[in-house]
DNA sequence: AAGACGAAAGTGGTTGA
DNA sequence: TCAACAACTTTCGTCTT
């Protein structure tokens, strides 16, 4: 059993240079080559347990802990189900007296589930998440996340005059920002089919109403994912994040939209490391102009005295 | 012919009175 | 509420390879 997990854990090897070296990354959802950069599959779900063992008694002690809780369901997964066949433990039918009192209890246990409108408010808004946390392939734990963040946000009653998948949107988004992974409003705002304006007005407000701490998104986190988008060499990343820690040491990063920096910084680095890509490739992937790259570009060679001879 | 460059006008969002 | 403003986009013509 635990051999079976074991083996189904870790992978294969790298089809690129058949390095065994190989991990999940559960934040970027890829499984990448540690050796070569290479990404192996970038759909994945996290199916693993919850829980890390340190020892055998702990593993004992949780081995069996049934379903886990989840915040991205209403009532956490944790309410009870009556089944729907009349029969007791045994296998034996119910006497009608029994049927009716069973079908009574059923209909209880249904209300209390999913009671007021609140309950039934949350029901639809987690699903909600899910679809959309699924459709951009995010891990388990920003869904968690939002989850969480939906959560409080009801709790404080800052639903009412809003539109739930608005909230759900925003909440998305800001789990996404708490987690360190890099979604733009853009992106959420295609998934969702809400617009950005309805989902930043929402988010501002949340983020205010609640009192969160939210990192500013750098553009280092945008620089990775292009890099792999592109399908350039770790060595091209690290130029472009060097390039980025200077910009940022002289204040060239503040006030301008993060991805146009960071693609800037990815172009000059694919020049600088010979594997050039185009202005426009770049552009495409990182949905800002040329016009914006060539900007952030001039910028960085002046201010930075980077030598491009191109 | 494709890519890079830059000027000019337009757009959407923030800020401060 | 409105105007000023900065960042960014769109468009288009020119230059370079």
């Amino acid at each position: 059993m635990e051999e079976e997990i074991e083996s189904r854990r870790r992978v294969k090897e790298c089809p690129e240079c058949k390095s065994t070296n190989v991990i999940r990354d559960y934040e970027w959802a890829e499984v990448v080559c540690r050796d070569c950069g290479f990404v192996i599959a970038d759909r994945l779900t996290d199916s693993g347990p919850e829980w890390r063992a340190f020892d055998d008694a702990q593993k004992a002690r949780r081995a069996r802990v049934g379903a886990p809780m989840t915040f991205s369901i209403h009532d956490k997964g944790l309410s009870t189900m009556i089944d729907m066949q009349d029969k007791d433990t045994f296998g034996k039918n119910l006497t009608p007296g029994q049927r009716a009192q069973v079908y009574r209890l059923r209909k209880w246990q249904r209300r209390v589930r999913v009671s007021d409108a609140t309950e039934r408010n949350l029901a639809f808004a987690l699903s909600e998440l899910s679809k959309m946390a699924s459709a951009i392939n995010l891990p388990k734990n920003i869904l968690e996340t939002a989850s969480v963040i939906y959560r409080r946000a009801v709790k404080r009653h800052l639903i009412r005059g809003r539109s739930i998948q608005g909230v759900t949107a925003a909440a998305l988004y800001m789990a996404c920002r708490q987690c360190g992974v890099a979604r733009t409003l853009d992106e959420i705002s295609t998934i969702s089919h809400i617009n950005k304006k309805e989902i930043g007005r929402s988010y501002r407000f949340i983020v205010k109403e609640l009192e969160c701490f939210i990192p500013p998104l750098t553009p280092n986190y945008y620089v990775s994912r292009f890099a792999n988008q592109l399908g350039l060499a770790g060595k091209v990343e690290n130029v472009a994040l060097r390039i980025l820690q200077t910009a940022s040491s002289i204040r060239l990063t503040s006030g301008r939209g993060p991805t146009g920096i960071a693609a800037a910084a990815t172009y000059i680095a694919s020049v600088l490391a010979s594997e050039h890509r185009t202005q426009r490739e770049i552009a495409e992937i990182a949905n800002v102009t040329e016009v914006t790259i060539r900007n952030r570009y001039k910028e960085l060679i002046s201010r930075l005295m980077i030598h491009v001879y191109l």
